[in-house]
DNA sequence: AAGTGTCTAATTTTT
DNA sequence: TTAGACACTT
C-alpha cells in the first residue's frame, strides 16, 4: 500500500495508522463479519454484493467513517457517488452520527450529476461553456429540440421531439457524442438525420450556455479524457472511490468512474444484481456482471444476511429470482424463522381487488398496526386510483408518494424561469417560457418573430426584444407591453446584485403580477399554487447565492417533506427500492400488467428478467407480510380484458405461499393449459374449468351491484362524497366543485343540491340532472 | 389571445 | 376511459 503524494496535503501520520489496524474502533463493533469484511477490504478494487435488508447503508458509512478515522484519508479526498439525492443525504447524515462535524468536509459526497455538476463548473470553459451555465431539465430540452425539428422542417407528428428527446438521452447514457454514434443508431430516426440534429442540438446548448443532465457527465469524460493534467489532478484528489447502487450505472458513468479510479484503483462498488430495475433509463446491469473483469484482482464481498424480513418472505423471493439467468448469485438467510406466509390471492376484478385490500388495511388496523406500516406496491401509476378511490370512500387515510414533483409544477418552473432570466440575459428557454406569464399581451405571433430575429442574427431573444422596441414593427400594444417586461427585468437585474434572492423572488412575483393572476384564478388549483409558491421562497433562504439555488433546484427536483401523517403509503414498485414495510401488498400481478407486456416486447428476455428483479424488489420490501394479487378481469383503458396470473405468481415456491382465489381459477385447468401452471392439478386451487367470456360474465354479474358514478355534494358546493368514479377522484372531500370533468362531458357547476352535467359525445348533447344527489 | 372542440396514445422516472 | 396536445374558432 503507498500513499500518492499530494504537495498540498501532508502525508496521514503513520502512529494513526498503526492505533487504527491494532484496536477496531466502536463504529466496527456490532457487524457482522461478511459485513465487516466489506468495511475493511479498503485497497483497490471491491465489488460488496449486497443483498436485500443486508444493512448496506450501514457498511457504506462504516466504511467511510473507517477510512477517516484510520488516518487514510481527508474527508474531501473521498468521492462517495449515490444515484438520488435522498440517498446522499442519508449518506451525509448517517457519516456525521458515527464521526461528528468533521463530516461537513465531504465535500464530493453526492449524486453523480451532482458532482459532474461541480467537476464542470471549473472546466466549462474546457468544453465551451461559461462557468455559470443552466442545466435544463427534460421539459426545456423538449423545447429545444422542438424548435429545431421545426427550423429543419422536420413532421413533428411524425417524429416527435419527444422520441428523439428519449435517443439522444439514450446515446449520452452511451457515452457517445455527436461524431462517435454508430450509423446504426443514426437510422433510428427522421430517415437518418439523428446525428445532425443531435449535433444540431448541441450547437444550440453551446449558444445558450446550457447543458442537460447526460451533458454532465459526458462533458466531464471529454475533459478527462483530453486534458490529462485535468485528470492528473482528480487523481490526486480522489483517494477513495465509493459508489452507491452500482447495478444503476449506465456506460457513461461507468466510463466516469473508470477514468477517476484508473490510478488509485481504490475503487469500491456497492450494489445487488437482482435489484436492477432501471434498466430502461440507460442502467447497464452488465457493469456489475463484469466488475470481476473490469477490474483485475477485484475483491468480492458477498453481503448475504438479512435482517429485514422473516424466512417465508425471503424464501418466496430467492424462489422467484433463482429463475433469471443473468445473475451472480446470492443466498440471502435470517434468523428470523418462520412468520406468514406470502399470501397469493385471486380475486374477480379490479374492484373487488382493491375492495379486499382496504377491508385488510382496516383489518390491520384495528389489530394494532399503524397505517404508515402498509405499503401498496404497483407497477405502474395507473393502477393507484382504483386503491385511491377506494381509501377515500372509507376514510383510509392515505399518500400517493411520487406524482409530479415541486419543481416540475408550472407555476415553481415559471418563478424559476424569471430567476433564471435574471441571472443570464441569453436564457431564451425561460425567456420564451415568462415573456408572457401572466398574460401581458405578448402573444404567439411576436414571440416567433422575436425568435426567429434572435436566430438569424445570433443573439439572444431578450436582445432582439430590446432591438425591436425601438422600431414600430410591433402593434403599440404589445411593444409597450413588451417595454415594460424589459423595463421590469432590468430593474429585477439591478435588484438582485444587493437583495438577498428570497427577497428578490418575492418581489418578482409581485411586479410581474404573477401572484395577482393566479389570486383572481377561480379554478380549485389556484390555492394550492399560491402556498407552492409561498414555498418556493421559502426554500430559498438556505442558500448563499441565486446561482447556488438555481443549481441545486435542477439537481434536486425533490422537496424535504416534513413527517408524514399516519397513513397507508400507495406507490410504484421502483419508488418503493431502499424502502421497508411491515405489510406489503402486491396487486396486479397479471400477465402483461406485471410483467408488463410492453417490457416485454420491447427487451425480450432482458426486459423479463427485469420485470422480475422488480418482483423481486416488491416482496423483499415485506419485513413481515406480503400479500400478492391478481384478478381474472381488468379494466384496462376502458375496456374489460381478462387476465391470467403472473408467470411470477407461478415462480413462487409452494412451500412459501398460501393460495386461494375466490374465482375458482388459479393458475392453469382446461383451456388454459399453455399456462403450465406448476398447480396445474392440485385441488386445493380449484382447477376447474373457466374460460375468459365465463370468467367475464361472472364479472359484469358482479359489477351490476356496484353503480357507477355518482358524487354527492352539498347546497354549497362542497364534496361530501364520491362514488367510485374516475373522474371525480382528483377531488377530495370538502372541496368545492367549480368544474367536474367527465370524459367527454363536463360539470359546469352547481344548482341547489344538484349538479347539472352536460354531455357533448358525437355531436348528440344531453342534459343530465340526476348526476347528485343530496347526502 | 383566449376559448372550444377533436384526436390520439396510453410503464417504470432520477438527475 | 381520459388527459393532453393540437387545431380551429371567436
Amino acid at each position: 500500500m503507498s500513499f500518492e503524494s499530494d504537495s498540498s496535503l501532508p502525508a496521514p501520520r503513520i502512529s494513526d495508522l498503526a492505533r487504527a489496524d491494532a484496536r477496531p474502533a466502536d463504529y466496527l463493533e456490532g457487524l457482522n463479519p461478511e459485513q465487516r469484511a466489506a468495511v475493511e477490504a479498503i485497497e483497490g478494487p471491491v465489488l460488496v454484493l449486497a443483498g436485500a435488508g443486508t444493512g448496506k447503508t450501514r457498511v457504506l458509512t462504516t466504511r467511510l467513517a473507517h477510512i477517516l478515522a484510520s488516518g487514510r484519508a481527508r474527508p474531501w479526498e473521498l468521492l462517495a457517488v449515490t444515484f438520488t439525492n435522498k440517498a446522499a443525504r442519508e449518506m451525509r447524515e448517517r457519516i456525521t452520527h458515527i464521526i461528528g462535524p468533521s463530516a461537513e468536509g465531504l465535500r464530493w459526497l453526492g449524486t453523480f450529476h451532482s458532482i459532474a455538476a461541480q467537476i464542470l463548473r471549473r472546466h466549462a470553459e474546457l468544453v465551451g461553456l461559461k462557468s455559470n451555465y443552466t442545466i435544463l431539465d427534460t421539459d426545456d430540452q423538449e423545447r429545444l429540440l422542438k424548435q429545431i425539428l421545426e427550423a429543419e422542417n422536420i413532421d413533428s407528428k411524425r417524429w416527435p421531439a419527444k422520441m428523439l428527446a428519449g435517443l439522444i438521452d439514450h446515446w449520452k447514457n452511451r457515452g457517445w457524442r455527436p461524431d462517435q454514434l454508430l450509423p446504426a443508431e443514426n437510422g433510428a430516426f427522421a430517415n437518418g438525420k439523428g446525428q445532425a440534429l443531435y449535433r444540431l442540438y448541441q450547437e444550440r446548448l453551446r449558444i445558450l450556455n446550457a447543458c442537460d443532465f447526460g451533458d454532465l457527465l459526458l462533458h466531464n469524460i471529454t475533459i478527462f479524457t483530453s486534458q490529462p493534467d485535468v485528470l492528473a489532478e482528480y487523481h490526486n484528489r480522489f483517494r477513495y472511490l465509493l459508489v452507491d447502487e452500482y447495478q444503476d450505472t449506465n456506460v457513461a458513468q461507468y466510463l466516469w468512474l473508470r477514468l477517476l479510479a484508473q490510478k488509485s484503483q481504490n475503487l469500491c462498488c456497492v450494489g445487488d444484481d437482482d435489484q436492477s430495475i432501471y434498466g430502461w433509463r440507460g442502467a447497464e446491469v452488465d457493469n456489475i456482471l463484469r466488475f470481476e473483469r473490469d477490474f483485475p484482482g477485484a475483491k468480492v464481498v458477498r453481503l448475504e444476511r438479512n435482517y429485514r424480513s422473516t424466512s417465508h418472505i425471503l424464501a418466496a423471493a430467492a424462489g422467484l429470482i433463482a429463475t433469471n439467468k443473468s445473475r451472480l448469485g446470492k443466498t440471502l438467510w435470517t434468523e428470523a424463522e418462520g412468520g406468514e406466509k406470502v399470501i397469493v390471492r385471486g380475486v374477480w376484478d379490479g374492484e373487488a381487488e382493491s375492495r379486499l385490500i382496504a377491508d385488510e388495511v382496516e383489518r390491520a388496523k384495528r389489530a394494532g398496526r399503524a397505517y404508515r406500516d402498509i405499503a401498496i406496491l404497483v407497477r405502474a401509476s395507473f393502477q393507484m386510483r382504483a386503491f385511491e378511490e377506494r381509501f377515500v370512500l372509507l376514510q383510509i387515510p392515505y399518500v400517493v408518494i411520487g406524482g409530479p414533483r415541486f419543481f416540475e409544477r408550472a407555476e415553481i418552473r415559471d418563478a424559476i424561469a424569471y430567476l433564471r432570466l435574471i441571472q443570464s440575459e441569453d436564457d431564451d428557454l425561460a425567456f420564451e417560457r415568462i415573456v408572457n406569464t401572466p398574460k401581458r399581451g405578448i402573444g404567439d405571433t411576436t414571440v416567433q418573430k422575436l425568435l426567429q430575429i434572435a436566430r438569424l442574427n445570433g443573439v439572444p431573444a431578450s436582445h432582439a426584444a430590446r432591438q425591436i422596441v425601438l422600431t414600430d414593427e410591433l402593434p403599440a400594444r404589445t411593444r409597450t407591453a413588451l417595454a415594460n417586461f424589459l423595463r421590469d427585468l432590468d430593474r429585477w437585474r439591478g435588484q438582485a446584485e444587493h437583495i438577498h434572492h428570497a427577497r428578490l423572488m418575492e418581489t418578482v412575483l409581485e411586479e410581474s403580477g404573477y401572484t395577482d393572476a393566479l389570486k383572481l384564478d377561480k379554478s380549485p388549483q389556484a390555492q394550492g399554487r399560491l402556498e407552492n409558491l409561498k414555498e418556493l421562497v421559502q426554500s430559498m433562504g438556505g442558500y448563499d447565492d441565486l446561482q447556488a439555488y438555481l443549481e441545486h433546484v435542477s439537481l434536486v427536483m425533490d422537496l424535504e417533506r416534513g413527517p408524514q401523517a399516519d397513513s397507508v403509503q400507495i406507490m410504484t414498485l421502483h419508488q418503493a427500492k431502499g424502502l421497508e414495510f411491515p405489510l406489503v401488498f402486491l396487486p396486479g400481478w397479471e400477465e402483461g400488467v406485471f410483467p408488463s407486456q410492453r417490457s416485454m416486447d420491447e427487451k425480450g428476455e432482458k426486459g423479463l428478467e427485469e420485470e422480475r428483479r422488480l418482483a423481486y424488489v416488491g416482496i423483499t420490501r415485506a419485513r413481515q407480510e406480503a400479500r400478492i394479487s391478481f384478478a381474472a378481469n381488468r379494466q384496462v383503458y376502458g375496456r374489460w380484458t381478462s387476465q391470467l396470473p403472473s408467470r411470477f405468481v407461478d415462480e413462487l415456491p409452494p412451500a412459501n405461499v398460501e393460495a386461494s382465489s375466490e374465482t375458482g381459477y388459479y393458475g392453469g385447468g382446461p383451456g388454459m393449459q399453455q399456462h403450465g401452471s406448476r398447480w396445474d392439478n392440485d385441488p386445493d386451487f380449484g382447477g376447474g374449468y373457466s374460460s375468459p367470456g365465463w370468467r367475464r360474465a361472472q364479472a359484469n354479474q358482479y359489477r351490476g351491484t356496484h353503480p357507477g358514478r355518482q358524487a354527492v355534494i352539498e347546497g354549497d358546493g362542497r364534496l361530501v362524497a364520491v362514488s367510485e368514479s374516475s373522474a371525480a377522484s382528483a377531488y377530495k372531500r370538502g372541496d368545492r366543485v367549480f368544474h367536474l370533468k367527465f370524459g367527454y362531458g363536463s360539470v359546469k357547476g352547481v344548482e341547489g343540491n344538484k349538479l347539472t352535467v352536460s354531455f357533448d359525445k358525437a355531436g348528440e348533447k344531453k342534459v343530465i340532472d340526476s348526476f347528485v344527489e343530496k347526502a
